[in-house]
DNA sequence: GATGAATGAGTGTTCATTCAT
DNA sequence: AATGAATGAACACTCATTCAT
């Protein structure tokens, strides 16, 4: 799928919106009015509102693919490849931040008729990618043998994204009074606490 | 503030809808069809359809308090006090599934005026519990002493959230071909995965 | 027909309502509101909204009935006497102001089903009181004969309302900047250019 | 402000409704059946409801201007300008009586936020004009001295449009059984009588 | 290819009134 | 006699979409 110049811009403008005000509680002439087209456009473009938010999510998912191959043939422990991945990860869902919220919450849990197979193989694809990871480091005595890797994922991408959602209650709980700071905690305290408890979930021995 | 027989099935239609469909996906008409009332009751019973948001979620937060005020007595260990918050706090979430989802997506992020000092207060006592057994934990040098404690509850809130956000691809994933089964996954799996998780970050020595 | 206590009170709230915010932009909960009575009086007391309408133009055309039998029987001359009427019939409009607008715009112009015998009835009363004092005045030789009579209390009537409705813009215009400026202004000056005007009518041979 | 012909045509029938049922009595479903347009056009070419009544004011007012600058500088007496005015006048609030009543009931005495100034710099500039023709008279020696000219138009138009609210008593009272009986006593009765009067107040030495 | 005009369906809300008590 | 609870109907308005141009 091949979007113009103009088509990028209503899908930059109906992402942001979306995110924020939800899909229902943006209307296409909102879209129209910020994108500064016509609100035929939309429906001309796309065939409908919902068929935008189907080519919005087909145009971000493309670029939710971690790429790491490189980690593969990295000559680094897994224990650092682990470290990578995950800070990769969070800095992914940050930038990606809007479509993961919409994803989540306008896509998965609402009926919408959004074909979610390039998402789900992205998913899998990544889940892959750490298990190859998790094996190496197995296969070294640095991991422990019985982890549920499948559930490792969701601890990186729910705590992140929970942070997200809660940004006002965590700025006001850890005093980070400006964006900046925020963004700053995301990247420093928060990526470093989930990779130590990504590591000790599979280094520690129960 | 007390709800009477009609209002609490208003209540909880809209919780169910609101959760499923969203606030701005949900008519007025849509619940009172449901509830079985008339349309003109919601702006009887709650003013509006806004103001009904805001007695669902004042109605919901008051039971979301973790009620574990035996387990500081307790004598059990501080690691068994771990296990059996998260196992609570995790039927916490997944019995109040809805109101969760409402409160993360329609309350939090977008920007409603709905008063969320309640909400915020039942998450910091429930913090301030969590801190209690780490701390207990820590002076019998059960626990590492260098560990962010803030960012422990969105671990458990933000991977149990996402797991139920995700239903549908864990559930192919996982192979739970059932609801039965999913249920269940999270009650065993899930929750002995998130224990060990925690369990791993406050024990483990990097 | 007898009105209690609450009833009085009810019909007064609603000619003050009806006046100033027209019958259709009065709710009968506002009534209630404000006449501290339940909003289901309304009906039980008067039947309608519309019947409580008809009730508060019965009640109150009783009173507009010019109450001038002396002037028949006084010693004054007719000149005079169209001066005390004039004034007494101005003062008439100003303490019934919201009844008279109400009848004006709620109920002659739009088509409402209510009897407007006794209303009519009153004027015409007014008219022949008027009538008897020009004839008088006629049969004196102080007051030209060939005057249209009936055209005479719209003068009155309408040039007092005229300023009534107007009132911002005659403030504005006479820098009557204060509400006493107002009322004392209607009681001298219109007065007295209304008796001017209608003596001049009467006396002036064109 | 131009206007199509639908949007003019809406503004016809709202003309029409408003003066008959009332701002709040006129529904716009109404209006959109009359005017055989969609109800979502009233919104769509004026804003609102509200927003349609200001329009027509606006609409109506540019029209309401006295065209009489050749009055001025006409070779007659100043007696004769103020029956030619006087008729003018009537004939004009005659053809304007719809919004007449309009701005008289729904917009100056209830609290709209609707921009007069427009409508109040008309009647000052109709009142100059009446000025200057009772000052060239005065100077003639034709009129007296001691007029209050702020009150001669109230004369006019409060007589006036008495007349048209009370419609039904004066076809009754005068025995005019038709609407065109109705309307030649306006245009000569009527007027004889409000110019006679004027004259009479102007001329009439007290 | 692109758009202004137009619309039917649906929105949340308010209304006067009714009725069981 | 008096009222709180309840309701169907109507309200103004917004919506995504269509269509002639």
């Amino acid at each position: 799928m091949e979007f113009n110049e103009k088509q990028i811009e209503i899908l930059l403008v109906a992402e942001h919106l979306f995110a924020e005000e939800g899909f229902n509680g943006t209307s296409v002439r909102e879209i129209a009015k910020i994108a500064h087209i016509n609100v035929a456009m939309i429906s001309y473009y796309f065939g409908s509102k919902e068929k935008l938010l189907e080519a919005l999510v087909l145009y971000r998912i493309s670029g939710m693919q971690l790429h790491l191959e490189s980690l593969s043939i990295e000559e680094i422990s897994p224990i650092e490849k682990i470290d990578k991945l995950i800070e990769y990860y969070i800095q992914l869902i940050n930038s990606n931040r809007c479509i993961y919220q919409i994803l989540h919450f306008e896509v998965t849990s609402t009926k919408r008729e959004i074909n979610l197979d390039p998402f789900n193989q992205v998913k899998k694809n990544n889940l892959k990618l750490l298990e190859n990871i998790i094996i190496e480091g197995q296969l070294q005595g640095l991991f422990q043998p019985n982890v549920n890797i499948a559930l490792i994922p969701p601890i990186i991408i729910g705590t992140t994204t929970h942070f997200h959602l809660n940004k006002h209650y965590f700025q006001d709980l850890l005093h980070l009074d400006s964006d900046e700071k925020y963004e700053n905690y995301i990247a420093d305290e928060l990526t470093k606490h989930i990779q130590k408890t990504i590591k000790a979930l599979l280094i520690y021995e129960d």
